[in-house]
DNA sequence: CGATGACATGACATCGATGTCATAACGGGT
DNA sequence: ACCCGTTATGACATCGATGTCATGTCATCG
């Protein structure tokens, strides 16, 4: 590889005077600019960040640990493809920044993430960011404080900063948008139980009946999903308790939108029509699923990409300016997308 | 940072020593070890790739660049997620070899490639993977003869080694296992002329025709699919002149399985059934479409995956030994992936 | 006309790790 | 007792870029 020296003795000046050029951090004269950067031309010379970086002490690196990259091997996961969403959102605020993002993918192993980290912190990357599936909570090596790492879609113990989505909000605006458009009798079912969105988003859905001034119906609420069992018959069951209740739900809520597209199935194989004879409404604008089905789906946006903008916007702040510590992001909320899997008593709101 | 010499003096020895203790290839004594390593815990120390690399040489680092990361934003690809997959062949044979990977998206705008290669050969990086989301022709920046560069899913005019979908004898394969499966009358609907694939692909078709005697039925073969226009009536009308034709065909194969999911919507709505009326195949594999379609989809599968994992292990040995110049490492083909969409007069096959 | 400052450039040390060479202690073979 | 090889360690130079400081050349000002 040709260095600055050269360059240097290519132009016949110091390498000091090249690093001028390079850096533009002091004045040179033409002539001496114009020789230099031919020689840098003909020489083909590409600065060593290695080398400018010992002296600077700065990478200009980031570091983004995830596992979007390999986890998209499962043909329909249940939330989607959410973090290949929120690196985008990452990435492109980093791209604008200049800061150059390097991504390392867990190859779904958790055990591989300390080796990631010390692989970041080897190269000495300015700031770390951790992105999870879903909304869940994680627990992370030792970081050195002065690396300074934004968590994204999941929280730890040690609090570090995180962007999160704001499920129990998200749940709360669908469910009231369904009140707004007529529905009473609400059913909802959830997904795990050992989800963190779950337990958020039934919170959501009991404050919107409540403010609605609508009893909770617990024969309308029930699991839907279960980790682990995708072929499980616990939907089928579910809806066939919904259908075979004295008074109906005229809307399902589903935990997400894969679940609706599986409920769908099941509706249709039961000669019930969505939505004329029953509404159903998803969770996380998963688009593939929710722009495909026939009707198309009425839904709630997980904010995925915003997350990523946030969580990269934050750890920016963070690196900046060390002294001010900016307060907790908080929570994201995305849009309601209305669409034709629900009916609605009330046109003139569509 | 703490350095090599901070552990040095905490450890009362001198920095080489820490070094040998770092990189193990000098004999050290148990008790200086154990010092050493203390020493280290102690102050969290960490080394810097970047002094290492100084005096080595050598980074470690392998750069990949792709548009996987960012054009995933559009919810339905015309060839589904491919790059996804081609990196993560990538990643997984890179996570075996040891290297980094340093993956770099293009965030959707071809201009930023030149600035990536110039990030990536700052850190000089051992190697590079350019990684196309479908197989195309490519035009690259200048790269410096000493860094190796492999094309995954596209080739270029200055004949840089690539690694390449085998679309002809793909298309052969599956238009072949029709045949084989009783079919003789098959329609063939194409993507849009521009793209290399389809060429390959009627090729292929061509000469599983041939090979079976079966005549070529100008009739029966039509572009389905017109680059830019999602929407276009395009695969209705050759649909409807299908259909119309005196001897209609057995089995339409389509461009790719996205197509296939148009044209099942197409054939339902027209009461046509499939496969009892007319068998469908696709062509990609794209299991969120092939498996979840109904029936499910006969299609032949792309083999991305590996594609990454050839381009991988091919700069691997252009890396290790740069005397030797392996031969282009050329095409994979997939296997075909027989579902309930075609019906087969030969049973004992299936 | 000499002092002053802006401009233009170079010599040299430095960042952190490691390769090279030197040194020292020790054990065993002759 | 002497030589030699092995083990264990340190001093010093080096990788490529840049910060610091010094130097030299002008034009300008009092």
């Amino acid at each position: 590889m040709t260095t600055i020296y050269d360059v240097a003795k290519e132009a016949g000046v110091s390498p000091k005077t090249v690093s001028r050029v390079l850096n533009g951090d002091a004045p040179v004269r033409k002539e001496t600019r114009d020789a230099i950067e031919t020689a840098m031309q003909k020489l083909g010379y590409v600065p060593s960040n290695a080398a400018r970086m010992m002296r600077s002490n700065k990478s200009g690196l980031i570091g983004l640990i995830t596992g979007a990259i390999s986890h998209g091997l499962e043909p329909i996961e249940p939330e989607g493809l959410p973090d290949l969403f929120i690196v985008q959102g990452i990435q492109q605020f980093m791209a604008e920044s200049g800061k150059t993002l390097m991504i390392a993918d867990t190859n779904n192993s958790s055990d591989r993430v300390p080796h990631l980290i010390r692989t970041f912190l080897q190269h000495r990357v300015e700031g770390l960011i951790y992105v999870a599936d879903h909304h869940k909570k994680v627990e992370l090596p030792a970081i050195p404080a002065d690396c300074p790492i934004v968590l994204a879609n999941c929280f730890d113990e040690e609090g570090h900063p995180c962007v999160l989505p704001d499920d129990r909000g998200g749940q709360k605006a669908l469910v009231a948008a369904l009140i707004r458009h007529g529905h009473r009798r609400i059913s909802y079912l959830t997904l795990d139980n050992a989800l963190v969105a779950t337990g958020l988003r039934a919170q959501g859905y009991r404050e919107a009946l409540e403010d609605a001034g609508i009893a909770y119906a617990d024969e309308l609420v029930m699991m839907g999903y279960e980790e682990g069992k995708k072929d499980s018959q616990l939907l089928v069951r579910a809806v066939e308790k919904l259908l075979g209740l004295e008074e109906p739900p005229s809307v399902i809520c589903c935990g997400n939108d894969e679940m609706a597209l599986r409920l769908y199935g099941i509706l249709r194989s039961r000669g019930v029509r969505v939505p004329e004879d029953i509404s159903v409404a998803g969770y996380d604008n998963y688009r593939v699923i929710a722009e495909t089905l026939f009707p198309p789906l009425t839904t709630i946006e997980l904010p995925y990409f915003k997350l990523g903008q946030v969580a990269a916007e934050h750890l920016f702040k963070l690196i900046s300016n060390e002294m001010e510590v900016p307060e907790n992001p908080g929570l994201l909320k995305g849009p309601v997308c209305w669409r034709d899997s629900v009916i609605s008593s009330n046109p003139a709101l569509v």
